[in-house]
DNA sequence: TGCGGCACTGACAAAGTTGTCAGTGCCCTG
DNA sequence: CAGGGCACTGACAACTTTGTCAGTGCCGCA
């Protein structure tokens, strides 16, 4: 059922980037370390992805502990995804990932 | 030709996973980082590692900039890899992944 | 002469990941 | 009442990444 293949290693390396690892991830989290954001509106606010990867990858990011998922009403649902305190400690390894790729990104370009 | 998809990417952080992204990279740099070593020996070091995607993920990694091949004799080839400058400024950003991916599986196993 | 090692390549098949599309039950708007 | 949105699911196809296997030219060992 995981989306990533590196799920079951014992390297540490690969133990945090199978957490990352799903096309859309990064951008997710992204989106959701600005604020909290509902389905659709997160659907809306990534213009490529599908709906169904959004839904799996947010169920899996869910599973890591890195999401909160809460369903304030019952009909129609309204669901809201937000970082966990245990996610909030893989946003600074983020910003040192992306430190990096900007500046991989400039050396390839410019 | 790309092992991974995120080449074309603007987002950083796609750019700098790209970088690492493919089955066996972490662990290749894994292994450099500690000394440079010639292709065989570096894949009997990684036991489950197939010859072809060791050399794909080399050559990856050297186009990338992070690696350096370095070719002594001619006959028999003696191919020598080692992290580059630029590769190092990777190392650190590794090291952050390494930490949190630790804690990550003391949650799941303990 | 036969065998294995060296670093590497190509054709092809098997996995794995992502996308497409139809459908769920309920509500609200026109 | 038709149509759309809500969050989500399942079957299936398309695409991407890995693995399998055979083969390259040269050397050293027996």
């Amino acid at each position: 059922m995981p989306v990533s293949k590196k799920e079951s290693s014992a390297c540490p390396i690969d133990a945090m980037l199978s957490v990352i690892d799903g096309r859309w991830k990064g951008t997710i989290l992204w989106r959701l370390s600005e604020r909290p954001m509902r389905t659709g509106e997160l659907r809306r606010s990534i213009p490529e992805i599908t709906e169904r990867m959004l839904i799996r990858h947010l169920h899996e990011l869910v599973h890591d502990g890195i999401l909160v998922r809460r369903q304030t009403r019952t009909m129609p649902p309204c669901v809201r995804y937000s970082i966990s305190p245990y996610g909030l400690t893989l946003v600074p390894v983020l910003e040192v990932i992306c430190g990096w790729g900007r500046k991989h990104l400039q050396k390839k370009h410019g």
